[in-house]
Parts: structure tokens; C-alpha cells; sequence
DNA sequence: TTTGCTGCAAAGGCTTTGCACGGAT
DNA sequence: ATCCGTGCAAAGCCTTTGCAGCAAA
């Protein structure tokens, strides 16, 4: 998790700025979606918000999702034969995917933001962003053997 | 383009050795999603192969990448709101992803191995592959302006 | 001859869209 | 009082599946 919008009163503000009403479903929305750590599916927050906001829709879920994906809050991950994912933190990191789990954990490394930041210095390819993965066995599942 | 099965004979062989049966519509889409370098879609492997088997279908098409994925010998490249795209380079690599034209260009990088290669001794997580990509403009999108 | 494979069509799963009502500003 | 956003349902898109005939071994 990288974004600052850490309280509904920065979350409402920044919705506003964008134009946005700053509704109540959207807010939740919005809350989840950035603190979230474990990459969430768009189900998965819809369940969480629906803890909060019984009547709220998926649609509004994806929604709202399309608005962070779009203004760089949050990041779409997809994967073959499963949901997409949503990531809050922007900033150059690994994503370790777990295969048998499928668990994703971020993970720092500062090789991989030197590889990023050179890229920021290239003449033939202008960096806007990136999706650095791993992917394997985790650390709980091969402790569970096989 | 990192697989060693560049002719019709070879990849024959590797189909039979994996139990497969050897079909003309098979053969064509191996070859054809092996030795290409620009991450085709289905569709686009589909349209290739068309070419020269007029009646394979898309079913069948999609019935072969997945042969080609769960063995390893091609990646399937998920993103948001297209198709998915196969990539046929299994080693760690870089993939150049415009977001304008939608383009994808392999770049061997020895930071990205490297990088990768800390994982293979890594006792947190066991690495069975990986998906590095950097997005942004190309630089023959970055030419045409705006 | 024996299966596995093909092509067609239908089904499936996730995500997006259309629309009328309701709520934020 | 506006008009944007919601929730519902339907549509969409890509991909997978079921099945009968056909071809590879």
C-alpha cells in the first residue's frame, strides 16, 4: 500500500478535486481497495464493502475500481484463468504470486527498482509504469509439502 | 523466441513424446506461436494459421496454447480489457509494453536475470517463473507525437 | 481398428453497459 | 433543483466445453 489517502476525509477530498461525488458506497470502495495489502479481486472487495453497505453492486465495486485504476491509485493485475487483482502500492516493487495459494505479496527490492529507474533515463522506450512478478511456491504452501 | 523447436520434425517429435498426436492444425499453430517474436493473441495465431489450414478453428487454436502454456514452452500474458497475448521467450526478460500501440517487445537485460536469479536461492519462496514488464510509450509511437 | 482430435455451437465466467430511481451537492 | 451515481438486469467479450464425425497411429 503506497497511497497517502489513509482517512475518508483525504479520500472524500481527493475524490472531489477529480470531479467526483463522494458517496458513501464509493468511499468504502475506495477505503478497502487502497489499505487492502492482499491484492484483492473485485468480488472480494465487493464482499468486504458489503459488510458496510448491505445494498451496494458489484458493478458499482468495478466501478469505482475503473475510477482508481485510472487516476494511478491502484493497479489491475490479471491472470490467466482467474479474477484480476488490485494492487495499492505503485511504486516499483516485486509481486511474489503463489501458484498453489494464490497469494501475492509485495515485496520490496532495490534491484528491481534500479532496473525500473533505468528505464526512466531511456530514449527509446518511455516509462510510465511497470508489473514486476514471481511466481512459485510460497513459503506457507511448501511447508505444507508437495 | 527462446524454444529450440524450429522445425516441423522437432516439434513432431516433441508432441509425440508428450503423448500428443501429431495433427497438421497443431503443428501450424506450434510453429507459428513458437517462432513468433510479437506476442500474438489467439486470434491473431488463429488468422496466421487460417492462412494455411482454412478450416482450424478457434477452438482448437486455444486448445494447443494451453498445451504449449502448461508445458512451458509459451506464456500467456494476461491484461486488462484485451485479449491475452503468448509469449514464447521462457527465460527472465524484460517485456516493453506500449500502451499505445499495444505492442510488445522482448529486451534481454542482464539486471532483469539477475534479479530473478536471487530468487532461485531464496528459502522464502521457490521460483518457478517470472513476468517482468515495463510499460509506457515506444519509440515509434513516441515519433508520431502527441 | 482404436482413440484422440477437430470443428461447430453452446455454455461459462468475469466485466461492462443501459436505464430509471435516488441521493449528493 | 440538478444531474451524477446507484443497483439491477442484460449484454459483451474472451475463452472453454460438449459432442459427433474424422483422422492419426
Amino acid at each position: 500500500m503506497s497511497s497517502f489517502l489513509k482517512s475518508d476525509a483525504l479520500i472524500i477530498e481527493s475524490l472531489r478535486k477529480k470531479g467526483y461525488r463522494a458517496t458513501p458506497q464509493r468511499i468504502a470502495v475506495c477505503r478497502y481497495a487502497l489499505q487492502s495489502r492482499d491484492h484483492p479481486t473485485a468480488q472480494r472487495v465487493y464482499d468486504e464493502v458489503r459488510k458496510v453497505h448491505p445494498t451496494v453492486s458489484l458493478a458499482t465495486v468495478y466501478k469505482t475500481l475503473q475510477i482508481l485504476t485510472e487516476h494511478g491509485l491502484v493497479q489491475e493485475l490479471d491472470f490467466p484463468g482467474s479474477q484480476a487483482r488490485f494492487d495499492s502500492c505503485m511504486e516499483p516493487h516485486i509481486n511474489l504470486v503463489c501458484l498453489r495459494c494464490g497469494s501475492i505479496e509485495d515485496m520490496e527490492d532495490p534491484a528491481a527498482r534500479e532496473m525500473v529507474a533505468k528505464f526512466a533515463a531511456k530514449k527509446e522506450f518511455t516509462r510510465t509504469g511497470q508489473r514486476l512478478d514471481i511466481h512459485g511456491i510460497c513459503k506457507r504452501c511448501s511447508g505444507r509439502g508437495k
